[in-house]
DNA sequence: CGGGGCGTTCCATATAGAGGAAAGCGTATC
DNA sequence: GATACGCTTTCCTCTATATGGAACGCCCCG
């Protein structure tokens, strides 16, 4: 957080701008409903002169429509949300993050998304710990039965829990171990992040989260790995929250605008 | 097309609003894919300076992301999209044009949407002439059976056609019913509208043209109706094209940015 | 090494945009 | 029906703002 461009705080950025700052500014506003011209004017500081001028000048390209009660987002909005939806990709728009992360906690970091039934790793970025997870971009694995795949299942209902757990297994599962799958994935789903122990015996231990898109759906997953032995569990409380961090900023980065 | 109003030409409309304007004249060059702030600058006729500032500006508040070849929309564009998605309210989008339509023509108007196998009528306007066609906002049709609902099938594919229509009629048709169908949708997709006679022997004729939103897909669709005595087969495709235009103007006012 | 492309910073200038004042309009209030 | 309020819209003056030229650092290519 050393870095100087933050814009966490909204309005300083880039000088020599103020009228096109101003114009956002209103879309802002805009974006939590209809909105009238006035009322813009006297939240945002500005002459009514100028809030009209700007709103205006938006309404002439489309990115505002008139409404009963005041100003709304136009259809302009429609075909730019749908046109970027195409041109986003998350795996570079997550990349940056992932190596911050990385950077930070010292483990191996991954996405990776849903595909059906099953989880594909996208990308990982190795950490500096000599130990590392061999899992490598590319690679499926049934979403049941790894760390990122239950993070990307954090909004499903119990019923498919039960059903992809199953299916992971083979059929060769007791009720008594669905009924525990489903009791680990509420705990999972309550704190919004995955800890995961490898079943393969290999004593890989990962810690997951989901990353939502603009939509507010799940669209791919974050976690960290390492053995175990590293990722202790007087770690892992501050190393999840780290991972939550991470996936939120990610999250924002790719239009998530938090429940609404 | 008498009023003023139209941006066909692109750029003078409301004045005093420079900055904006090349900010958004960026935005829609974006559009067509990345774009290198030096390239901005020669196309939009700008300084390179400004080109940089204005860029700059867009990135800090999200509208634009930095790809390896250039500047490319920002997630900002997909929270913007999916909130313009929720507020927009394609009925009074409509509204105005189907007055237009109906002051043109003396007909009456009508636009309505799909739910699942049923097309919902969600608005009309009662034209002119003194008969009325008697369909009220909130009636619900089989879809394969009014001109409306049939417009909205457009993109489906055959087998759609087939099974809806069987539905529609309680499975009491023959094979070669169903193949007349099929043939006559297929006239109607090529044209892009759909001339309708009512099943019922009323005597209702109507003219059907789909609306398409930002996605591409047929969300809506308006129609005009009357008596076949009125809309009698040599006013048929100077009316067709009418509510085709009207169609398109819709299709635009809610996002539609044309095949691609 | 030198040339051409790009992104970025600096600065003096003209001009674009801010805001006060006031005119239309529609809707409430009495 | 008269008066008042709030909103939109237009006009006009002045200066803060945005502009573009010049110049720098950087990278790639020949």
């Amino acid at each position: 957080m050393q870095d100087g461009n933050d814009k966490k705080d909204g309005t300083e950025a880039v000088k020599g701008t103020q009228t096109l700052m101003r114009a956002l500014d209103i879309m802002d506003e805009v974006i939590d409903g209809p909105i009238r011209a006035a009322d813009l004017a006297r939240k945002l500081g500005m002459s009514k002169t100028t809030a009209h001028r700007l709103v205006q000048a938006l309404k002439s390209r489309n990115y505002l429509s008139v409404t009963r009660d005041g100003f709304a987002l136009g259809p302009k909005l429609l075909q730019l949300g749908v046109l970027a939806t195409e041109q986003i990709d998350y795996v570079r728009v997550a990349r940056p993050f992932m190596e911050l992360l990385s950077d930070r906690t010292g483990f191996c970091v991954f996405v990776g998304k849903r595909e059906g039934d099953w989880s594909r790793h996208l990308d990982r970025v190795t950490g500096t710990q000599r130990l590392r997870v061999a899992t490598a971009p590319g690679d499926r694995r049934p979403v049941a039965e790894t760390g990122l795949g239950k993070a990307l299942l954090l909004d499903e209902d119990e019923a498919s829990w039960e059903r992809l757990y199953g299916e992971a297994k083979d059929g060769k599962v007791t009720p008594a171990q669905i009924q525990a799958y489903v009791v680990e994935m509420r705990g999972h789903k309550a704190r919004g992040e995955v800890l995961h122990d490898s079943e393969l015996g290999d004593g890989v231990r990962s810690i997951a989260v989901p990353i939502r898109d603009a939509k507010g759906q799940i669209c791919i997953a974050i976690s960290i790995a390492s053995a175990a032995h590293y990722l202790t569990d007087d770690l892992r409380d501050g190393l999840a929250e780290q991972v939550m961090r991470s996936a939120e900023q990610i999250s924002a980065a790719v239009g998530y605008a938090g429940p609404r």
